[in-house]
DNA sequence: ACATTTCCGTTGTTTTTACAACATTATTAA
DNA sequence: TTAATAATGTTGTAAAAACAACGGAAATGT
């Protein structure tokens, strides 16, 4: 438990409990069964068909929320990192499995707080409680809209506009034209589901006419996208 | 405002004021400013760069959720009808604009709540607000799970892929083979993000296999899909 | 009932994509 | 450093999709 501690501030400052006073902070640490857990790059967090009943903030490295498609394909909905919780939609509703993976995409450490635990015991009653499903309630917010985002940028008819959107959306974010995506180019074909070797070609069509400039996972936009 | 009577029953058990008392659901009719609007086919609820500050719940009728992409194709997220809430994500995010049109599929009812009003007022103190809190927790987090779905939906590789992964989510949905979907073909073929005859032809090829059958918009999913 | 409009299915052509196979450049391990 | 491995880029070909154009069915309005 003592690697808690050292992970204390960045807690403190998460989303999750943005905004809640340090004695308020401890109690719900306790009552949440609060512990660490680490995974190696590649491993499973979470399987399709769980029940989630924790709820998971990174603390350290990236984990992509992923799926199987039937066919055996790869989807990748989205990439998670520092200060997100996986699949926090599924632990507000209990008796829904889970339909995605959550797989590490470097090596990860992960806060797992028991919400069950805590809701049954406090009843919902207490005021540490109420700071913090406000801020559940602000955070599935934002993972709503930034789905909404993503289908966005899959909704695009073509590989080129598919690149464009997303490669905007992701300056707009940063509010900056020069930025690094998480992404690799497989990982990437398999978030904006292309081919890789098409989306390769389409990559350097759009630096030859300018539009972009990139060196591995670092993209500069043009003025003109 | 008598005009909110007639809904009072139907307004009660949405997912919105699930389990409040009937004191407790008339005090936050009144703190909410709650009010009844209607809009015809077609007419515009929400457009992309509102800033939303109301909770709209359908009470009669459909809504979709549109965008319409930089080059002017029309993307549809998700239909919604009645008990569902309009844009709640952006709710929470106040000073997140809205990137989505919320328009009237058919002629539809909606009761509009200041949210911003009530959460000043009260300040999150009422035990009413507590519940609501809570209520609304669970919906956005049903509504993420849809998002995931729908991207599931649109990921697909081939327009055959999308109609099957389609279909039978919706079979799984409503736990039946038989079922009626809420679009026409072009609102369909915009969901899915492809091209309506395209569609059209691969639904007729489905239904020589025998793997569907369909008149208008009730379909029929044989067993081996 | 008739005309008008909207919706849906069909077909042929052009464009785009996936896929496979391979070249080149990074990265890792020995 | 060199060999081995992984990641990325390039090209040609087959498959799939978009698009346009049109015919017929269904719905709508008068």
């Amino acid at each position: 438990m003592e690697k808690l501690e050292k992970y204390y501030h960045q807690i403190k400052n998460s989303p999750v409990f943005y905004g809640m006073k340090d004695d308020e902070l401890q109690g719900l640490l306790d009552c949440f069964n609060a512990r660490i857990r680490n995974f190696e790059e590649g491993e499973m967090i979470i399987r399709q068909g769980d029940r989630i009943t924790n709820i998971y903030l990174i603390l350290e490295g990236a984990v992509n929320i992923e799926k199987d498609s039937y066919w055996g394909r790869r989807i990748i909905i989205t990439q998670l990192s520092v200060n997100d919780n996986i699949a926090l939609a599924f632990v507000a509703s209990k008796n829904i499995e889970s339909n995605i993976d959550a797989v590490a995409a470097q090596n990860t450490r992960v806060l797992v707080l028991s919400y069950e635990k805590c809701t049954s015991m406090c009843q919902n009653a207490c005021t540490r409680h109420k700071v913090l499903i406000n801020n559940l309630f602000d955070i599935l917010s934002k993972e709503n809209i930034e789905l909404i985002q993503k289908i966005e940028n899959v909704s695009q008819k073509t590989i080129r506009d598919k690149l464009l959107t997303y490669l905007s959306n992701e300056a707009r974010k940063r509010k900056s034209n020069s930025f690094e995506i998480p992404f690799n180019r497989q990982d990437l074909a398999d978030y904006l589901n292309i081919d890789r070797s098409a989306m390769s070609f389409e990559l350097s069509k759009l630096q030859k006419e300018g539009l972009i400039k990139y060196n591995k996972n670092k993209f500069v936009l043009s003025a003109r996208v």
